[in-house]
DNA sequence: ACCTTCTGCTTTGTCGACAATCTGGCGGCT
DNA sequence: AGCCGCCAGATTGTCGACAAAGCAGAAGGT
């Protein structure tokens, strides 16, 4: 099988059959960009006007975003969208390393050989791109890296967890801390190792990195807090 | 503080204030406790005409139930209660290893010297009832302690992972294998070595603890399944 | 002047009806 | 005979209307 690279995760193929369906998908991409602002109140009217659905399907939407954590929702009074807190963002990040950890021993256990190599020709056209573009690997690329081996560890409850759990959470704190693509040539260069480890088929080295990996970023995101 | 004994996980009080938070909590209950079938489908009006509620709030329920894994839908084909398989349990099992471990060093980091108290005192309940009545130690006493452990490390994510996802499809798994209650004794004891390691303060040996004692439940129904 | 209570309005929760889609079986065609 | 397409029945998805709960402001009492 040839190596299929691609920069954005739009291959990540969550399919909306329903309209309800799309609505979710609209309203998370709102959410998490930052055109609906956090802790702002969600009103169902509203919205349905807005999105030109009716009452329903935006409930059900809602309902969901509430599933992710995206919005709170109090009984007869309405949701809201979730608040950032500087403590909240670091119990994330404490979750996501024990995690994203386990997750990259698990792909170098259950990884296909040709797995790997799709992941390395993703870091080869990253180090393209770095080399190019100097500051590029912003999002996209870096959520790349880590949706491959999230999916490699071929563990469904992890995968859920992450991917519709955390993994939109973390990418709405980014975009509100204004967070996109730091420590660029450093984060190359763990991801490197992280997939050396996981074509050596090293388990206990692919964890260990990828913690230290998420843990680094943990504590640049505190530092860049506490600055402000 | 005087320390409260409560055998019961009833102390968690979800509390339901609207006719959909009731139907989910019951269908959830009939679901984990066996009296909906695994693999079930979940017709909507049918539940509806016995739960004596409307459509609309069996839909929000079932999506509150797919939320938490316990069901599956398929867009304009329906919901069914999910499949047990020894594969998906063995899986659960290695999330829930990573995550009370980390539950427990926080825990071990972040209880109040009263709530470790309080887990003492649970522990000796515990040991009473051992004494009293041999097999006692089921489920309920089980569930109270790894959930003071959850709660204990003040994590919000984490605890919303185990509590309202991981939780209630162990149990539901349990039910649907008849194993409920084995390895008395022996989990009692690492019980009593991981309070004593929060007791310590020791957050390493802690996690350690809580590692091996779920890897052994998991070696359990292993061994368990293989022989069915 | 301040607090309480009532009232009216807005928003959410629940319901039943209608529209769209899938399932399964029958009939026809190759 | 086997396969494909079509039709009927049932089920889910979507909608707008009604009911109930919360909130803000005005009125009245102390």
């Amino acid at each position: 099988m040839q190596a299929i690279i691609l920069v954005s995760t739009a291959y990540i193929t969550e399919q909306a059959v329903t309209v309800a369906d799309k609505t979710f998908f609209q309203l998370r991409k709102d959410i998490v960009e930052g055109d609906i602002l956090p802790a702002s109140k969600l009103s169902e009217t509203e919205l349905s006007t807005k999105y030109a659905v009716s009452r329903s399907v935006i409930r059900e939407a809602i309902n969901r975003l509430e599933s992710c954590h995206l919005v709170e929702r109090k009984a007869n009074v309405g949701a809201r969208v979730v608040a950032l807190t500087p403590e909240g963002l670091v119990e994330l990040y404490q979750v996501r390393e024990s995690l994203e950890g386990m997750a990259a021993r698990l792909a170098a256990k259950n990884m296909t050989d040709s797995e790997i190599a799709d992941l390395n020709s993703l870091l080869n056209s990253h180090f393209e791109g770095v080399k190019a573009e100097g500051s590029y690997y912003q999002e996209a690329g870096d959520l790349d890296f880590h949706y491959r081996i999230i999916l490699g560890s071929k563990n469904r409850p992890l995968i859920s967890i992450l991917i519709d759990g955390i993994y939109h959470l973390v990418r709405m704190y980014r975009v509100q801390l204004g967070m996109a693509g730091p420590r660029v040539s450093t984060a190359f260069d763990e991801h490197k190792h992280i997939v050396q480890a996981i074509s050596n088929r090293d388990e206990e080295l692919a964890e260990i990195l990828m913690r230290r990996h998420i843990s680094y970023s943990k504590n640049n995101i505190q530092t860049k807090l506490i600055k402000n």
